[in-house]
DNA sequence: GCTTGAATTATTGTATACAATTTGTATACA
DNA sequence: TGTATACAAATTGTATACAATAATTCAAGC
């Protein structure tokens, strides 16, 4: 009845992968060998070969003696993170935009449908996922593989950092993500029609309406109501 | 007198690297696990946990069931690398210029001096190294956590693909090699000037040389002989 | 009361034994 | 002669035992 070990290995990766994306396990918590092995019945030895696996991805760091720990998101990363983001997103989306194949295409539609699918049920963690696989497709697509160990780090951060600053709202689905729905539509359009400049141009759009969210969420609107004021 | 096992480890890394970077080691050519955990006094264990960082840092590919090999040097690779390679090292430079510490400073031009020092001996190994070690500084000098993973594999291929393009120049040192030693000094100018604009064109400048250096290479000058003669 | 330091405990790292898989080889058959 | 299949050998993957290292506890001294 039990599972062969390789297929317990991949369970154990793609567990602790989609913790880590919802910070359902947080920046610099660590992870222990001897609870997981035993929850996920691997010995230590193929445990921490994943662990090694997860550093390499960079959704881990592995400390000489000290185990391993979910990968830091500091206030430094954050600055980098929007330095860096625009350039290697542009760079991605131009390059799915001239090399897609036909069937990465259907791919990519798949995964806007779950997309606006998950944008229906409210749930923030399917979306933060569903928005994660739509740009890992985007990535295939481009299939360089010098610029893509950078993507994966930016895209592992990017669905932390959403998390991290989204705030429900009241009711219906938000702005910004119709707003981010749409230029998801707008890229497959710009991919289909091999139009690698207007590929380009949506990820910086992309870009100004992430930073956007970030800034609402750190400066909130003024609420409409006089200092002093009793509710 | 034996070392401990954590230092075997990290020899038996630094020696993978070198030899990778080297080509001494061949792309696409596969690591004996026995052999070398004979060889470095290594169990499979520890030797495994060097090959997947490995592995996660580029230098090689793990195949499930069929152990570890060097990483593909191919024509696709050869086209993505000099794709990416602009735009990455550029951002690097860049962000060096804006970043860099004096003791980073300092470290650079030590590199540079190791540089300078293998151009003499005509060693192309050391020379390859020396570069390198040069390109690594400024990666450590930009700092950004999420541009770095790409530019570390360009810096693989960098090497490999120039040690792959080197023709041994007939008497002293080459024209090319004379202009990227020239190049490396003004990018320590540009760096301790915090001259962001021209440290990223000297990175143009850069693989301008390095484009040039491989064209040569694969369309050398004809022959200034007539056809037919005989020496 | 706080700090220091030794002893204890827990955790991480390595080695080795065993299981599972893959690869090579020889033989049978078309 | 070429292909398929069964067996053998080699290699890779996993489990467990042991060693080394880091963390914790508790007591003694300042």
């Amino acid at each position: 009845m039990t599972k062969p070990a390789k297929d317990r290995k991949s369970v154990l990766s793609d567990h602790l992968i989609t913790q880590i994306l919802t910070m359902a396990l947080k920046p610099g918590e660590d992870l222990d060998e001897a609870a997981l092995s035993d929850a996920f019945g691997l010995s230590r030895t193929p445990l921490r070969e994943a662990f090694r696996d997860l550093a390499g991805q960079g959704y881990v760091e592995l400390r000489a003696g000290r185990g391993a720990r979910v990968s830091d998101l500091s206030y430094k990363t954050l600055h980098d993170f929007f330095l860096a983001a625009p350039m290697i997103y542009g760079a991605i989306q131009r390059l799915a935009a001239e090399n897609a194949t036909l069937a990465q295409i259907d791919l990519l539609k798949d995964a806007q449908r779950a997309f606006v699918k998950a944008l229906d049920t409210n749930d923030s963690v399917a979306r933060s996922l569903a928005n994660n696989r739509f740009h890992q497709v985007t990535g295939e697509m481009a299939g360089n593989i010098y610029i893509l160990p950078s993507f994966q780090r930016l895209l592992i951060d990017h669905a932390r950092i959403s998390v991290t600053f989204y705030r429900p709202h009241p009711a219906g689905t938000s702005e910004t993500l119709i707003k981010a729905r749409d230029q998801h539509d707008a890229m497959i359009a710009a991919i289909e029609a091999r139009d690698a400049n207007a590929a380009a141009a949506l990820a910086d759009d992309h870009w100004q309406l992430s930073r956007d969210q970030i800034q609402s969420f750190v400066m909130p609107a003024a609420l409409d109501l006089p200092m002093g004021s009793t509710s």
